[in-house]
DNA sequence: CCACCTCCTTGACGTATGTCAAAGACGTCG
DNA sequence: CGACGTCTTTGACATACGTCAAGGAGGTGG
């Protein structure tokens, strides 16, 4: 991929027109692809659904369940919370962390062929 | 990744239980992930986006809208087929390629943190 | 049949990505 | 303070991916 998708804030849910309402201009396709491919893997998927369906989980647990190291774990965790899907916080000897469903909610809005 | 991603018929819409719904099986997180990364590219969105805002668009008129080569365009196109977001037909000297919105739609519902 | 157009496939190149082991940072509890 | 637990970072490795140039496959028109 010579050309190197930019560094870009992607913590903020993404905020467009959808991608049917009309030809997206390519900083839109960037914003949204960044945020695309951190979904885009099954590790990451499994670890969102998780974190969708239990309010709060700490790595430790999750490790285990998607039969991966703790360190990529931690690694995808990682690239979900840089694309804002995610947020975690550390209390006491644990990180917890939760779903940010209103930035998943704006990447489905931006793509839903159905919406306008 | 080493873990390689099996090839898989995607050409039908992704149907399985929402991601918020229940904890996503490894199964289901690879259809869904094999679906995303289709997507997970600005080239490609520009791409769904045009076909999507259009009826019909043939290889030749994609290749400058975009800005990349029509080998390019065409690999991209490719990987959209394969995912079943898209599907092409020759006519005369030209391809004509139309998106599947019922796949993208499909994909989005799946995805969808308050469907369910 | 031959020149030509449009599109796809192949090969090659550099970059990005997923994974783990090892080491580091941070916090807790004797 | 010091041993331990939990999480993240770094380094290394193999694989996947985006891009283009070059060549091939399919259709059109003289």
């Amino acid at each position: 991929m010579p050309k190197a998708l930019p560094v870009l804030d992607t913590t903020a849910p993404v905020c467009c027109a959808p991608v049917a309402a009309a030809a997206m201009t390519e900083e839109a396709a960037v914003e949204v692809a960044l945020r695309l491919k951190a979904l885009a893997d099954p590790a990451r998927l499994r670890l969102m659904s998780l974190l969708l369906t239990r309010d709060e989980v700490c790595t430790c647990d999750l490790a285990p369940v998607v039969g991966l190291t703790e360190a990529t774990v931690s690694h995808h965790l990682g690239q979900l919370r840089r694309a804002g899907l995610v947020e975690g916080e550390r209390r006491g000897m644990n990180v917890w962390y939760r779903a940010r469903r209103e930035s998943l909610g704006a990447l489905v809005r931006v793509l839903d062929p159905d919406c306008c």
